[in-house]
DNA sequence: CCAAAAGTGTTAGGAGTACACCCATGA
DNA sequence: TCATGGGTGTACTCCTAACACTTTTGG
């Protein structure tokens, strides 16, 4: 084993939680004091690679080691190799001189991972003081550190294109669901609005969202009957259908 | 300017190009000696990075330096850093020795380029003894080095995915192209038979598809109208537009 | 009984699909 | 005149989109 980490390459994760409301992405704080000023900016959890490990292992180790979740739905979205990705800021280089940080060129290899944050689930999850949920609006609005802002509009970009064609809201929410958490899902991540009982007819047709003999408890209002996602009844129909569009 | 390689990152270019009968790919042979035993196989184009450039830039000067080609739609794909991509085959650790090659990791990052092949069509393609064009199929036949399979079927999916949602087909065809060619595109990527009428029927609501006052020469048959992309139009359009598939 | 969200059908228009014959050209 | 691919219309089905009221629960 040769725990050595690789100098110039790095994985980044771009971890998204759905509470019910927003789309969140989770954001470690930094401080810097850079030529006597202190600046406060937000990155992603990420960290240098090792030399004995798979990209893919790095970020699953980095993502559990800064964050305690592990086993969640986890993508590579691509490398970002800007030459001056790290010292178009100069408050970055000063930061990375405070840690010691070996090399001023780093390749940076993100990935994007899937939560659910619903009251009264536990997945996990153990963040330390400085990281913090931020709706993806507002997370958009701070300052962001190194390329951080390109990679979080790529990993917006990617989640959508995935969810056109893969069962990836399922990732976001409870294993037992209501067809309103699903629906809002769609709507905050396409930021429109989707007709109630189009949404109904559509999935009332996708055998692989089942319902259940349960509703939901301790709401103030009629409580919605909750549905499951049948991976296995997913995984037999998708092996011939197609979809094609110029 | 720092011309020196970064030893431990690389970029792969994965060229298709259309020839109005396949999709094909272009490799590059190589014979290697070892343990005795002579081997040819094929792999991509590709090289280490550079310390002073960016990675689509590395990638651009690669396929340049290697084929002649330049100005074409050039995707990167993503990182692909498997702990023993290179060391798993014996034989490609014979060839790294024997070109010096300083690291036994190496993250490659593959790109995919789209060219179009049609006869009389000069794109600069400049290949020397070494590089071949396949179709695709019989490519994945062949002996390929590293992980160049895996990369090609991942560029085989990125490509097809990519095909549904973006005018990426006109990259593949002449400036001027009749729809049969148009046509046949589709039908060979996606490894399916269309409906001559309906594909028009489509194609005719495509208001930027274009038709030209112009036909096609020198065929031993009736000669097919010739259409061109129009990108402005395209471009206009596509700001409003959406899809959404569960 | 009020507030809040759950749940439910119909209609009209548009898109997709299946299908077969005549046309223009060069050899 | 033959071979080759170019070019064309209709009918049916299915999906999409627009649209408003009743039901169930907790407070």
């Amino acid at each position: 084993m040769d725990k050595r980490l690789v100098p110039n390459v790095s994985v980044d994760s771009v971890v998204f939680g759905f509470d019910s409301i927003h789309l969140n992405v989770l954001l470690i704080g930094r401080s810097i004091v850079h030529e006597g000023i202190q600046y406060h900016d937000w990155k992603f959890p990420g960290d240098l690679i090792r030399w004995d490990e798979d990209l893919d292992t790095s970020s699953k180790r980095i993502l559990k080691e800064l964050t305690g979740l592990e086993n969640i739905y986890m993508k590579q979205l691509k490398a970002f190799g800007a030459l001056d990705r790290l010292t178009k800021r100069p408050r970055d280089m000063s930061w990375l001189i405070s840690i010691d940080h070996p090399e001023n060129r780093v390749i940076t290899i993100p990935y994007y991972s899937l939560i659910n944050l619903s009251k009264g689930t536990d997945n996990g999850l153990k963040l330390n003081e400085n990281a913090k949920w931020f709706p993806v609006n507002e997370a958009k609005k701070l300052q962001l550190a190194f390329d951080h802002y390109e990679i979080l509009e790529f990993a917006l970009e990617t989640l959508r294109n995935e969810m056109r064609t893969k069962p990836l809201a399922f990732e976001l929410l409870p294993p037992k669901f209501s067809l309103s958490q699903l629906q809002k899902i769609y709507e905050v991540i396409f930021e429109m609005n989707l007709d109630k009982r189009n949404f109904r007819k559509k999935i009332a047709n996708l055998s692989y969202i089942v319902p259940l003999n349960e509703k939901e408890n301790d709401v103030s209002h009629r409580p919605a009957k909750l549905y499951m996602f049948s991976r296995d009844v997913y995984q037999k129909l998708k092996s011939q259908n197609f979809d094609f569009t110029i």
